[in-house]
RNA sequence: GUGGUUAUGGUGAAGGGGUUAACACACCGGAUUGUGAUUCCGGCAUUCGAGGGUUCAAAUCCCUCUAACCACC
């Protein structure tokens, strides 16, 4: 169940129920694709404030993970989380992994790329392994396409990810798990609008906005987010797959989308690249050798309040884990605060001087 | 002291007369958008221990010196 509790435009600020909780949105969703968020204790992640995070179908598949997962009783008992979980179904990783993958009308076919291991992926097993890892939001199996697809090929891959949509919804059993439909439709606005309305006539409990942000240009990106709200129920969560910069959330989320998830604030730091109220940092330049300063003064996260750029950065070149750690508590706080600074600024009608600080922080 | 071996960037090293001195690591930048990410992409020796010579051409051949290592006195 979703509520709107307030909103500014087009912006949302809203609650959404789910078995394990009550969310408020907009929200963002750190990724641990395989459990765990990479370099982070569930313990970090319960101290940053994380509500939910997101977990991969595809990587859950691998090896003997659903055995062990069955034998431990659901994916979060295995895991150690109790807070809500959102899976997402693979339908991303048939792009990804696409020289290893074969589509037909009835699923795709999967070479796994860790033991060569074939597995079969159809809208029917996978929303049932979802249900069954306890997922309390499950994803559709969906084929997300890269930009500069043909617009009939677009249009065959749209009309088989809704055919795949419609058999997902019928394969759904839980009613205490959310089940949301991905809208498709590559760059085409007419496939997009396609795409929302079949969707929505199959009455999921949200909607994501997928296949974004596989190379087209910002203008095109943020077309198609607004073309898909449009069509949209308004009493639904939206949430915009795999996305993204925090100028990238802030322009989705005056669009009306109320969810997202992205690599970029875990991978990033993994690299060494920072996220701050000032703009983004490398910490392995030159420049923060010396640095008695933290990363970001402005910033009351855990590396923030304890160590200097100095430290950090020689963490990071004499590659110690710890500064993997370090720098992944930190720009997941600065995501999930600009999440919370989102929410307070629709809630008090200041969202629109919030967006364009932000925007003018982060160019891109 | 005598004989031998070696000397190439921050490091380990290729190259044994023909013209842009390989490669790796380190270092310095950059990228990163439903994670196949301890990933990817760039930059980094006008110069080969020092000095002299031979040659159209020398890191490569010759001589002297210096240094390190090994063996013998």
């Amino acid at each position: 169940m979703f509520e709107l509790i307030s909103t500014q435009d087009k912006a949302r600020y809203g609650r959404l129920m789910v078995k394990r909780g009550v969310l408020e949105t907009p929200l963002f969703m750190p990724v641990a694709t395989a459990g765990a968020i990479k370099s982070l204790t569930q313990r970090d992640l319960e101290a940053l404030g994380a509500n939910i995070i997101l977990a991969n179908t595809y990587h859950l598949s691998l090896r003997e993970v659903p055995q062990l997962i069955h034998q431990a009783g659901s994916l979060h008992q295995f895991i150690g989380w109790d807070k809500p979980i959102l899976t997402d179904s693979g339908g991303f990783q048939i792009f990804s992994l696409n020289n290893l993958t074969k589509l037909s009308q009835e699923g795709a076919s999967f070479r796994s790329h860790i033991d060569g291991q074939m597995l079969h992926f159809t809208p029917e097993n996978v929303t049932a392994y979802q249900e069954q890892l306890g997922s309390d939001i499950h994803m559709v199996l969906d084929e997300c396409l890269e930009d500069g697809v043909s617009k009939q090929r677009t249009k065959e891959s749209v009309d088989l990810s809704l055919s795949w949509a419609r058999r997902s919804r019928k394969a759904r059993h839980n009613l205490e798990l959310l089940q949301f439909g991905i809208v498709q439709g590559g760059m085409y606005p007419e496939l997009r609008k396609q795409s929302a309305l079949e969707l929505t006539a199959m009455d999921f409990e949200g909607y994501g906005i997928g296949g974004l942000s596989v190379g087209e240009s910002k203008d095109k990106m943020t077309d198609m987010i607004e073309i898909a709200t449009e069509h949209l129920p308004q009493n639904k969560p939206r949430y915009l797959m795999g996305v993204g910069t925090p100028a990238d959330i802030i322009r989705a989320v005056a669009l009306g989308v109320d969810m997202f998830d992205c690599v970029m604030p875990t991978r990033n730091a993994r690299n060494g690249s920072v996220f701050t109220s000032f703009g983004r940092l490398n910490i392995r330049n030159q420049e923060h050798k010396f640095s008695g300063e933290p990363l970001d003064s402005n910033c009351d996260c855990y590396t923030c309040r304890n160590h200097t750029r100095s430290y950090l950065r020689h963490l990071f070149l004499a590659k110690e884990m710890t500064a993997k750690t370090l720098l992944t508590i930190h720009n997941l706080h600065f995501y999930l605060k600009l999440m919370t600074d989102i929410r307070t600024a629709i809630q008090e009608q200041t969202f629109p001087s919030l967006a364009s600080h932000i925007l003018r922080v982060f160019n891109r």
